[in-house]
DNA sequence: AATGAATGAGATTTCATTCAT
DNA sequence: AATGAATGAAATCTCATTCAT
């Protein structure tokens, strides 16, 4: 219906108030997740993730006043579990070996849930996200840095960033592996991404 | 919006008959290529495409009679110039170091050109496609093993496959790098990688 | 789909090329009219459009790629249709009486053939249409005027303009007269309308 | 959109009990006449309304059960004002001249309050209200050929309502000039009309 | 055979109305 | 009784695919 109004339309994610609220969202956020992550942002539609969520497609629209708010959301989620992981491995990260810290971020993508989890993809596959992606790219770059020179404060800034993106791209593997988008990995290949990040971050705080 | 129906129709790209048909057929994948590195296969239209090659849809549809006929040849295409590079490196293998070896590899993704390479992210991006993924993520693993055993035939075929799985992801973050997704990577992070490449190669052949 | 695309997006009403091409955008039109004239630029629904035009909703969408732009085409054909109205008028003019002009102009919204006269409402209908609104008003107040002045080359031009704009409310009354919108109006009705723009016009160019 | 589905609701709009009641129904009246006068009886919403009236949208529909209720309830306002009005002229009417009549019936429309006077277009817009608006206007034309058979018994009942149907326009006319409607009329177009309306009736009873 | 206009199933989004709280 | 979150029917619009020319 038209609605040449001029006020600024919904542009927010709505918090749920009544009835089985929260849990409403929790589900309307899991089935984005899954059928974004199963299908693609674009090719996902949000009836299936309504059906998925068991909520009519009208409560959907108000939690969610469009697709994108809804793969906002999604994001938003992801950013702060991945901040939550990072704060316990600084928590402990001063006490342990450096194989320790190795496996420690190689098993970060590992320990966040399914759902989130599955969400990974979805910073990659939008084109014009390239901006939202960048800065989450940064944050998690900013963090690992951060735990290498806690742990080996001579090392150079610009050191701890490069060797962060690699420390980073073997988390992402490692996420893969588990994640069992790589079909059929024995785990021998797990053990070997293992010992080649032990190596390498071995290698660059000697 | 995809509408995967069954319906059974032509199911095989045709190859064109005369006149500039070739040259039509590269242009249509070459924009294929390019829509679908942009947008997504999903976001991906066959009239933008159509239009980018300047190719009337109609012609479109007759090379190609639909949307995943043309993303399969786009897939095979991407195959053929996997296995040209490996054959490449098989060639001239035998002769040098492993360093050179771990190199080879790792630039297997960055020699391949534009348009291919963008559409390395074809395969991860279709759920339903799992199959074809798989099936040219064990060429790809079956090759880059036949490389480990060719330079040290004692490397038992699991480990050589274990092995395998690593260097093609460190390829894989090697082409990221190299087609600038990630955007503002210092030249020192791509050195990083070859170091880590290395030193985990001469681990295993060790 | 998503449609992140950055072009401009279809702007124009695009022209039929095909079959009964232009039969069915003049069916399209014709039903566009009718029913928007029955129930409002807003009540309106495309799909009844569709329908009373005997055309499939995409159809209409090829031609007309929104509903903004079909409402355009309508006023754009009234306008035109007005023009060619004032025109007959212009050229007969010098030779009759002023109640040979007053009657003219008072009748030119009865002459528009119907689907034309019932889209007069859509102008006055729109709220954030007041400048296309008011750019129509503007075009037939001057016409009104060049009237008068061709008639009575010493009225001054904004004499002229306020004169004008009640000729205008004549014509419009006049139009709804036969509209039939005032449902049973006396024929004594109209006489009394055209004696009073006659009395109005002689007191006028006195 | 509108659903004008069958089923047999509430039929009324319910007087307001208790504390703010009134005041509140008042809010939601004057906001419907506001939003409605802007967008239009289809394109505005009830939950706009319930806003701009500071009233929850479930007393908004208690008070009114749906949306046509409250235009109903709007043109009942209306035409009670406009009773009003020709009630007042009624009172004077024997003691002035023709001239001071013919510009009474002229400013009727104008005096009315801001609110109800943008009501005045809700009666034409809806195509299924014409009875509704045929009885509104057999009202008025009634009282003002009350007017003036008042002022001059001799006028044939017929000629009186042909009459009426001329100076209701007018009104119309004037309201439209005062309600800046017509964007930009000089204060001379208003004393055209003026002049012509007076004219007009002189020459009717004369 | 080649073309591109035409088609319609299906996607996104809105909003009058209900009803749990 | 009062509230406003929740609902789903219905509207707008897209695009893979067909088929008349």
């Amino acid at each position: 219906m038209d609605s040449n109004n001029a006020r600024p339309k919904k542009l927010r994610a709505i918090a749920p108030q009544r009835r089985h609220g929260k849990a409403r969202v929790e589900a309307v956020l899991a089935a984005g997740a899954a059928v974004i992550a199963e299908k693609g942002y674009a090719a996902a539609t949000m009836a299936e993730i309504a059906v998925l969520a068991k909520a009519p497609i009208g409560s959907l629209y108000r939690f969610f006043p469009n697709k994108e708010i809804l793969a906002d959301a999604l994001v938003q989620r992801y950013v702060g579990r991945v901040n939550e992981l990072f704060d316990a491995i600084q928590q402990q990260s001063p006490r342990n070996s450096n194989n320790y810290l190795a496996d420690a971020i190689l098993n970060l993508g590992v320990q966040m849930n399914d759902e989130t989890k599955a969400l990974a993809g979805l910073l990659e596959s939008r084109a014009d996200w390239s901006a939202k992606r960048q800065k989450f790219r940064e944050l998690v770059l900013g963090r690992i840095a951060g735990l290498l020179q806690q742990r080996s404060p001579a090392l150079p800034e610009s050191t701890a960033r490069d060797v962060a993106v690699i420390l980073l791209h073997n988390l992402k593997t490692m996420r893969a592996f588990k994640a069992g988008r790589e079909v059929a990995n024995s785990p021998g290949a797990a053990n070997e991404l293992r010992d080649m990040n032990r190596l390498y971050l071995a290698h660059c705080l000697r």
